[in-house]
RNA sequence: GGAGGAGUGGCCGAGUGGUCGAAGGCAACGGACUUGAAAUCCGUCGUGCCCUCCCGGGUACCGUGGGUUCGAAUCCCACCUCCUCCGCCA
């Protein structure tokens, strides 16, 4: 949620971020409409003006009503006889008054919730660097070179991850469709340990780089997943959620981890603060089908460890921090030995919440594209602001600073499903195995995973 | 799952219907003392929102949401969370 007082002061630089962001807040204004970004604006506006004239009407009931108490409270000092005749028609007065504010109480709410359930649709604002559009995404750099499997002398066009990781017997997608439906798997034999060795390489890296490591709970209240941006309750949500419960399976550690501070004041000596998160992410992936959501590349469930930051507002720390997030993410992919592309995402691309976002995307050679494996985001204050996340800047002078909203920066790690793809197909080997990144082989136990014998 | 107890400012903690935005302490900040520091002393010190001629004024907030009352931190109901005991269980 952006502050509301950019709705005020600058209602032009907001309807120009919904034209680059492609979002629209009210159904009867599109892209379609001429001047619909104006037009969203002026009617927010409209909204917020609503909201605060029956705030102020509730507010000077209100004070008539403290008023009336506090005359009360003197009539107390009258001589006996005096006070049964002066306490009537203030009684008289105050419910008189008490049943007036209730009724304009209900509208102000009403109309509170009204542009609170808008604004909260509208999106960060983007940073100038961003490109503007679709998918004019800049490449900002290139790792590594996608192997000539030719020249290596394979006789046939390398395979993609799901035709090799059934060849080894590594995964089981009936036996997931049986249990619990499509895109649902299980990981057999070294697969297993593949996925235990990402998990735990990723978790010492984050260490390394001061991350303090968690294991969260996979499941969230609706109240903090809203408070990161994210909307259980959409049509085409991503969420699973949990019936006669206000709980949702998390789609990302970036929820549990984001709320774990949620309506507090953090420490200025403690910032930034680092945080990793090793949970299980649960996502519908309604109406996502075709090429892309072959094998792992898109399923249901997946193990992510996940980095978080929370930083201060000043200067462009968050900035620099998202870089070196970035290279954090970087470090791990080249240790993976995966040739990869970094983006600086477009902004029609972006969530909600996010101010800008660099995806990885690592050479996945069965479809002969990059394919994303990493990302991520600087949202600023934006989830801060309804997490009530803050923490007190140094004073300057005699008054003690009041306390501002956090920045708060999310990234991958690892996402265990969309890495072993990647490792699955660039390590294959010709003779049918693959070989494992040395960084992983203390925890497989193997240098390559080869046929099961008689299988 | 059953029975009890508790949730108050950055932290600890008093407060059982009006004198309470809330004692006291800690922390923080400004100052005095000191060569400097510590200690001591004096002072300042919650947050959101609305209005403002920027001096201030109004309003709300004592876990959350309802209710009773002219008036609620205080009484009632529901929920959330924590603690203690019992049961069950990996």
């Amino acid at each position: 949620m952006l502050d509301i007082k950019l709705l005020r002061e600058c209602p032009a630089q907001l309807a120009a971020n919904l034209v680059d962001r492609r979002v629209w807040i009210f159904d009867d204004l599109t892209s379609e409409v001429e001047g619909w970004a104006e037009a969203t604006i002026a009617r927010l506006a409209e909204l917020d003006q609503t909201y605060l004239g029956l705030l102020r009407e509730q507010e000077e009931l209100r004070r008539q009503q403290n008023e009336t108490s506090a005359a009360m409270k003197r009539v107390g000092k009258l001589p006996k006889a005096e006070q049964a005749a002066a306490r009537g028609p203030l009684v008289e007065k105050g419910r008189e008054l008490r049943a007036r504010e209730q009724e304009l109480g209900e509208s102000a709410s009403a109309a509170q919730a009204t542009r609170d359930e808008a604004w909260g649709r509208v999106p960060n604002l983007t940073h100038p660097e961003v490109p503007r559009g679709a998918d004019e995404h800049t490449e900002l750099s290139r790792w590594g070179s996608p192997r000539d499997f030719e020249a290596e002398g394979f006789s046939e066009p390398p395979r993609d991850h799901l035709s090799i990781a059934e060849s080894l017997d590594l995964v089981d997608f009936a036996s997931g469709a049986k249990v619990a439906g499509q895109k649902f798997y299980y990981l057999k034999n070294d697969a297993v340990l593949l996925d235990l060795a990402l998990q735990h390489f990723a978790l010492g890296v984050a260490r390394e780089h001061g991350f303090i490591l968690h294991t969260t709970p996979d499941l969230a209240r609706v109240e903090i997943l809203q408070g990161l941006g994210f909307n259980p309750r959409g049509e085409s949500t991503q969420v699973y959620s949990i019936a006669d419960s206000d709980l949702c399976l998390v789609g990302t550690a970036e929820i549990t981890l984001g709320g774990m501070f949620a309506d507090s004041i953090l420490e200025l000596d403690k910032l930034p603060l680092l945080v990793a998160g090793l949970s299980h992410c649960f996502r519908t992936e309604a109406g996502s089908a075709g090429q892309e959501s072959r094998g792992l590349y898109r399923v249901h469930q997946f193990t992510k460890v996940e980095l978080f930051a929370f930083t201060t507002a000043e200067g462009d720390e968050s900035e620099a921090l998202h870089k070196r997030m970035l290279a954090i993410e970087e470090g791990i992919f080249q240790a993976l030995e995966l040739p990869y592309r970094v983006l600086d995402i477009a902004s029609n691309d972006l969530g909600g919440p996010a101010y800008r976002k660099f995806d990885i995307e690592a050479w996945m050679p069965g479809r002969g594209d990059y394919g994303e494996v990493t990302s991520t985001s600087n949202c600023l204050d934006y989830q801060a602001r309804r997490l009530k996340i803050r923490y007190r800047p140094a004073s300057e002078g005699k008054a003690k600073a009041k306390p501002k909203y956090v920045h708060m920066l999310n990234g991958t790690a690892v996402a265990t499903s969309r890495a072993l793809v990647a490792i699955l197909e660039n390590h294959q080997q010709a003779d049918g195995s693959v070989s494992i990144p040395a960084v992983l082989r203390p925890w497989v136990g193997k240098d390559r995973i080869v046929p099961v014998a008689g299988a």
